[in-house]
DNA sequence: ATTTTGTCATAAGCAAAGCTTATACTGAAT
DNA sequence: ATTCAGTATAAGCTTTGCTTATGACAAAAT
C-alpha cells in the first residue's frame, strides 16, 4: 500500500465518481481505476460498490470502505503534519533570499509567496529585485540569493530551471490605435507598424523576435522608433501611440486602462514560429540547499503554474 | 511522500545503519540511500546526520528526524490497522479452501497457514489433500478449492502460479549404501545404480528426469526395480536398500533416520540440465476472488518462500 | 605515514510501475 | 433499438525505482 493509493481512494470516496475524482487529481480516469483496483486487491476487499453493477447511478462506499475512508483521511492528515512538524524544527528561522525580475512578474511572485507561506511558514522570505532576467541569474551564481524568479533562457550551465509559466508573445496597442477593435491579429499584418522596444542589451529575446518577423516576411529594422530601458516606459509610450510593442503574456496588463493586448494568431498566409518567453524558478544545480530543493519540488506538486 | 519512504526511514532510524537497514528491507543500499534522499529533499530538512561527516561512526537522527521518526511509526501502524480493519469487516467469516499435494510439502503448508493466520485472522482456512500435483490443479478448475499449493508445471492455461520454492532434484540413499558417506555425487556416476520411482502416470516430471539422465550418458530404463504410488512407500523402499531415488529438495527428510540426501554436483565430465521441481501457489487466472488475489499478493510481500 | 576497512553517495543501465490514449462493456434513458 | 454516462480493459510509452559497480572519505590497522 502506498500513500498515493490512499490519496486516490479519498478523492473517489469524496466525489463518489471516478471521472470527477480523476480530474481533481490531475490524472486520467483509467490510472485512477487501476490504483483503486490495486488497493482493493491488496486488502482483499471491495471498497466501492461500482455504478455499473447493482443498477446504481453512483459509486458507493462498501461497509469496509466506509471505515477505511476514515482511517485513510487520518493517515493522510498525519503524513502532512509530520512533514510540517519536521520543517518547523529543521527550518526554524531560516531565511530564503528570492531574487525577482522587476515587479513585472508580480502575478507569479504573489503565487510563490502564498505557497511559501503555506508550506514553509517558519521560513522568512526576503525579496530582492533585479533590473534584468540575466542579472537575477548572476546573483544566483554569486550566491547573493538562493532562488530566482525570472525569464528563460538560462545563461549559465551551472543553473537549473523549473518552468512555471509558458509565456507566449503578444502585441500591445493603444486604445486609439486603428486596429484596437479587431478580434484577431496576424503577425504578417503588422509589417508596416511602428514599434517601441526594450534596448537590445537588456532584452532577453530581441534577436529571436527579429527572426520571427523575418519568417513572417518583414523586418523591424528601422521601424523601431524608440528604444527604452524599462517596461513601464515601454507601456507608457504605447499608451500615447508612439508605436506598438511585443510583450510576454506573463505580464498582467489588465489594469492599464489605455492598453489593448492582442494574441497573435496563426493563419495560412501568416504562419510563424512563436517565441517562448517562459518564466521559471532558477537555482544552483549543484549543492542546492535542502530548503531550495524542497521549495522547487513543492511548486510543481501544488500546481502553482 | 510515499509509505515506502516511511518504511525505509523507520528501518534506518531503528538500525542507525544504512547497509543493515537495506538488508532488512531486502533492497540494495543505494536504493535505500536514494529514497531517503528523496524524502529529505521533499521535506527540505536533513533527517539523519551521516556517519561520514562529523567524525561519527554511526548515523544519527537529527532533531527533526527524531520527531519524524515518532510520526512515521504511527503512520505505518495506522496503515496496517486500516488494512486489517477493512479485512475484518469485508472478509468476515469467509472460508478459503486450500488444496495441497499430499503432506509432503508440509514445510510450505505450515508457513502458508502462519501467514494466513497473521494477515487474515477472520478467514477460516480449510485444507484439502490431493494425491497428485495435477489433481490439485483440476480441483481449482472445478472450483472445488480456491487455492492450491502444489508442484509445477501447470497443466491448464486458465491457471496462474506464483512460485514459492525453487526446488532442485536430489538423490536419496539408504545409510547402508556404499556411497552414503561420499561428500558429493555426480549424475554420471549413478549410471549403474538400481532405482525406485513413483509410477509414471502420477509423476510430474518422469520424462524430464529420463531426459536428464540421457544427457548424462545413461538411461534408467530397466534399472527401475520397482514403481510405487506414494512418496512414503518410495522412501521406505530406499530405506531398506531396494534402490536409490530422485526426490525434490522441497521435501524435508531430515527426520528420516535411515535416509541420506545428496545434492547432485556438476562436474566437467558430468554436466547435466537440472530438472526444476518448483512448488507454487496456483489459482484461477480470471475472476479470482479478491481474497485469493490478496493472499497470493501478500505471500511475496511477507517473503514466505 | 600508508594501507586497509567500513560506510554512505554517485553513476549508469535495466526492469517495473504508473500514466495516457483508445476502446470495450454495462445498465439506464430516450 | 440507440444513445448516453460511467467504469473497466488494453497497449504503448514514460517515469520511477532497483541493481551493480565505483567513488569518496574518515577511522582503524599496519
Amino acid at each position: 500500500m502506498e500513500l498515493r493509493q490512499l490519496r486516490y481512494f479519498v478523492a473517489v470516496a469524496e466525489e463518489l465518481h471516478f471521472s470527477k475524482a480523476a480530474q481533481r487529481l490531475y490524472v486520467s480516469q483509467p490510472a485512477l481505476s487501476q490504483q483503486i483496483a490495486l488497493l482493493e486487491n491488496e486488502i482483499g476487499v471491495e471498497l466501492f460498490i461500482r455504478a455499473s453493477r447493482q443498477h446504481l447511478r453512483k459509486v458507493e462506499l462498501s461497509e469496509a470502505g466506509q471505515h477505511f475512508f476514515v482511517a485513510a483521511q487520518k493517515i493522510l492528515q498525519l503524513s502532512q503534519q509530520a512533514i510540517e512538524q519536521a520543517r518547523e524544527i529543521g527550518l526554524h528561522q531560516q531565511v530564503l533570499h528570492v531574487g525577482v525580475y522587476k515587479t513585472a512578474l508580480r502575478e507569479r511572485i504573489v503565487e510563490l509567496l502564498q505557497v511559501l507561506n503555506r508550506d514553509f511558514p517558519n521560513v522568512e522570505v526576503k525579496l530582492v529585485e533585479f533590473p534584468t532576467p540575466q542579472s537575477v541569474q548572476e546573483a544566483i551564481l554569486a550566491e547573493k540569493i538562493d532562488l530566482g524568479l525570472t525569464l528563460l533562457p538560462l545563461h549559465y550551465a551551472e543553473l537549473n530551471a523549473k518552468v512555471i509559466n509558458k509565456g507566449s508573445l503578444r502585441v500591445i496597442l493603444s486604445q486609439q490605435h486603428p486596429r484596437a477593435l479587431e478580434a484577431s491579429i496576424s503577425l504578417a499584418s503588422l509589417r508596416d507598424e511602428r514599434w517601441v522596444e526594450i534596448t537590445r542589451s537588456l532584452h532577453p529575446v530581441y534577436d529571436e523576435i527579429e527572426q520571427m518577423c523575418q519568417l513572417a516576411g518583414f523586418s523591424r529594422m528601422g521601424k523601431i522608433v524608440q528604444e527604452v530601458s524599462s517596461l513601464e516606459l515601454l507601456i507608457s509610450l504605447v499608451e500615447v501611440s508612439r508605436g506598438i510593442a511585443f510583450i510576454s503574456s506573463a505580464y498582467d496588463l489588465s489594469k492599464e486602462p489605455n492598453i489593448v493586448v492582442k494574441e497573435l494568431v496563426h493563419t495560412d498566409d501568416s504562419p510563424f514560429v512563436s517565441v517562448a518567453i517562459d518564466s521559471a524558478l532558477v537555482y544552483l544545480g549543484k549543492n542546492g540547499s535542502p530548503l531550495v530543493r524542497a521549495v522547487v519540488g513543492g511548486i510543481e506538486e501544488g500546481r502553482l503554474v
